[in-house]
DNA sequence: GTCTATAGGCTGATAGAC
DNA sequence: GTCTATCAGCCTATAGAC
């Protein structure tokens, strides 16, 4: 009686587990296309688990409510998009003082990387972390995922650029931060104010004028401060 | 019998009317602190009505729907922040060739003078159009209010910068346009980066970064391509 | 122009069977 | 881990009296 059981779990064990984790990943891939485009609050469970294929009730069995599947959404990315931020970092520090330039690269290509390769789930990825720089709200959670890594780059900026105070490395520093996240979204205001020339989603186009045009910034700051001081 | 009733009348000329126009105020002002917080699907008609101390039924009796009222709150500060924008551009304009500093302050120097003024309404204004420049949803608002005066001061750029090419001219302005928006809504980013020594709602502050980096910016991509071509 | 009342439908979350 | 069914409450918009 006991033993034909066993050989069936052997054989294919545990397969509700399994399913969980398709069912879990499912759910975390439609709330984040959903979220990322029409936000948060205008998306409900049931859009979820509709576009997902799955139940609702499987939802909040998995995700308990719906902040903290979207909680979810940004943890899952973040781990990833940090590491590679640190990778790059810890290559150009191994070679020596690195130079503003190098230094907002590598900070800056790993998310363009990643925001054009074959998973689109990092174009969905790339709108929800546009809104979320945005809306007070989500400070919190921005904190959490992403300061740790953004205070190693602040680090080596302050490295890089000795002279500056501080704080002003702070404000570039966020000046940066901000304008790379609009932009990478793919921010569409430039589609009808270059009358057609351009197009906000051709991020691989932005990127080339984005990492000059914030170094111009930081090299202009610089300039100031050393010509008051 | 009818003599009376019309003196009344002069005396209180059609008071119903009057009414109205405090309520259409008063819902606006509830609306606009309300989206800018948190955002436009988050918020209800109850919530706004209920703020704004007046029934329900008179937020669709005078807006017709929620999104037209939403219509509403964008283009009732649009038209005043317009018109002192070309004010200030035809000011410079007329004193000769303007500077790209010259442009980029008159364009945001009149935004921040709103955000920083008495009225507070100006403040959640600035919260909202953040929210605009971030989802596409919302794009066609933003092009019908804000891109015929951002038109003007695009060609002022191009007529001071005309060795660039015309979309790289864009490109550095919708950089501008972003920055500014995201960074005069007072971003709070800063404050928890910077660990206290700066923070985003100090937005005279921020400004006064704001102007060398972004004309840095544009100085350093006018420089590579004097390089290039 | 303002009021009350309500239609018709959607919301996040849960209970309990399997 | 997944299912059905449902709770209790919220939503936008409107009808019709005043």
């Amino acid at each position: 009686m006991a033993s034909p059981k066993i050989v069936s779990q052997e054989a294919a064990p545990d397969r509700s587990l399994v399913r969980g984790r398709d069912t879990k990943a499912l759910i975390l891939d439609a709330a984040e296309a959903l979220f990322s485009v029409h936000g948060y609050d205008a998306v409900s469970m049931r859009n979820i688990t509709s576009r997902a294929g799955v139940r609702l009730a499987l939802a909040t069995y998995h995700f308990s409510t719906k902040e903290s599947l979207f909680e979810s959404i940004i943890a899952r990315r973040a781990e990833v998009l940090n590491e590679r931020r640190l990778v790059a970092l810890g290559a150009i520090l191994d070679r020596g003082a690195p130079t503003v330039a190098q230094i907002l690269t590598s900070f800056i290509k790993p998310y363009l990387d990643l925001r054009v390769s074959r998973d689109v789930g990092w174009r969905n990825y790339s709108l929800l972390i546009a809104q979320l720089a945005q809306i007070n709200r989500w400070l919190p959670l921005v904190d959490k995922y992403f300061n740790p890594t953004a205070h190693r780059f602040h680090e080596a900026l302050c490295a890089a650029l000795p002279e500056l105070p501080k704080p002003v490395v702070s404000r570039c520093f966020v000046f940066a931060i901000q304008l790379m996240v609009s932009e990478l979204a793919g921010n569409e205001r430039i589609d009808t104010l270059s009358q057609g020339a351009l197009s906000g989603n051709d991020v691989k186009q932005v990127y080339l004028d984005l990492i000059p045009f914030l170094v111009g910034g930081f090299e202009a700051i610089a300039r100031r401060e050393a010509a008051s001081g």
